[in-house]
DNA sequence: CGGGTGCTTGATGAATCTCAACAATCGTGG
DNA sequence: CCACGATTGTTGAGATTCATCAAGCACCCG
């Protein structure tokens, strides 16, 4: 859990690019400032893990940026990702010391942390913090349950399909493209492995989908990790989902 | 959605089964008053569906006796049950009007409901019953990410030995029964087709692995439904599971 | 250049689904 | 009370999907 030189940090909240959409997003000035003092940055390099499953976590912390990731293990070594934190998200449990998941740093990654005492001190002083973690926590179950329906009823090609859907629709909503029109473009934040974690499939069964995929004109690749979505609508079809429904991540 | 007789009804939330596990569990008798006043009881029977998904929702409500389940469904009709809801369980979500998922009664269902409008304001006004949102929509997802793990890396035998595991341990902790000694006896809440929709497997899967679990003497059963569990370590290690890891329901 | 990591592709086999027939159970009406 | 149909569950045979084992390619970095 060793750290390396933290990042050029930025003034204070205020210009902090997950202000208005982490578990501070309610807080006002006050709140924000009482925030400050309770927190801490701590980064992490591609790869590195932030914390093992059992672990005791004397903090909670949100994403700020990078991608990290959550997975469970059995004893034989199977391996399953149960979630994925992009930035924003909250990583850590108020009201319970260990944490029962690995969490990965998959890119570089920049957290904002709370020392866990104060931070659960505020969640019962000042609301905000609470019932925005609350609408956070929601949000996560839907997701959560999405991806149940992936696990357990869709095909490799349309968990593939999926996955692909949901970090294309992310990417144009960062850049506030319209996702109608026009190729959407981005980088695989994952491995192939990572992604077979996720989907609970092996590793030769995504190399192989994405391959198919490529080979029927749904996608299109440069190199192995960049991708192009031509038609959006294409790809949510074999990915199962009602034509427009699903989440926004 | 129609009514059918609702059961005797005891004298206020003082009596209430679920009074100190439910949203309401950390109210003092001031808020549980006000509770009081916009809640209000239905009743379905079993087989009834409570709402259908996407279905606006003019309440929230916890489950009081009985149980629900919740399942998402795809265009092609395939089905995933995402949800298994229990006595003192939570239906609904506050800040917004529609739900994601059917919600069924699989028995008898009793529900305690709360106008939405009313009971948003409350979560304002007072913060125990978010709080105490918060802590069971935690526990809700974690027990979400333990079924993601069966989902996508268990075969149908731990599939069931899980699900067998985890009725077994919630009706031994009900009785209030030593889960380590003695057999625990208990009758399956579900059909095979409902225990299909939730573990991610046909029903014809299903019904062969509950013959080879009684024919490898995992289980024993009297008629289709009640089951006798002799060694529930046993049980734990077909289903995969840390020893004695897990969480009580 | 060599070695490592990440990825692809092929051959084979196992787990699970699908289709199909049939058995057991339960409630209902004659 | 019994016969009937409807529902629920069991079992078998064959098809399919995906995992496993294995080989080799592409790229990066020292």
């Amino acid at each position: 859990m060793a750290l390396h030189d933290v990042p050029t940090l930025h003034g204070g909240c205020g210009d902090c690019p997950i202000r208005h959409r982490a578990v501070c997003a309610r807080c006002d000035t006050d709140e924000l400032a009482q925030l400050e003092n309770i927190k801490y940055y701590r980064s992490y390099q591609a790869g590195q893990t932030v914390i093992w499953s059992g672990d005791k976590m004397d903090f909670v912390a949100s994403v700020v940026t990078g991608i990290a990731t959550l997975t469970q293990t059995m004893e034989d070594g199977r391996r399953q990702m149960v979630g994925l934190l992009l930035p924003s998200d909250f990583v850590g449990r108020p009201g319970r010391q260990t944490v029962a998941y690995d969490v990965t740093a998959t890119t570089d990654l920049l957290m904002c942390c709370f020392r866990r005492k104060p931070f659960e001190e505020m969640m019962i002083a000042t609301p905000h913090v609470g019932q925005r973690l609350l609408e956070m926590t929601l949000d996560e179950l839907d997701a959560a349950r999405e991806w149940m329906l992936l696990l357990g009823r869709k095909t490799a090609r349309e968990k593939i399909a999926s996955l692909l859907a949901i970090i294309a629709r992310r990417d144009a909503s960062l850049k506030l493209r319209d996702a109608s029109k026009g190729p959407i473009v981005f980088d695989l934040p994952l491995t192939r492995e990572e992604m077979a974690d996720y989907l609970g499939l092996t590793l030769e069964t995504v190399s192989r989908q994405v391959s198919a995929l490529r080979r029927d004109g749904v996608i299109a690749l440069e190199g192995k990790r960049h991708v192009i979505v031509n038609d959006l609508g294409r790809l949510l079809e074999e990915a199962g989902d009602d034509s427009d429904g699903g989440f926004l991540v």
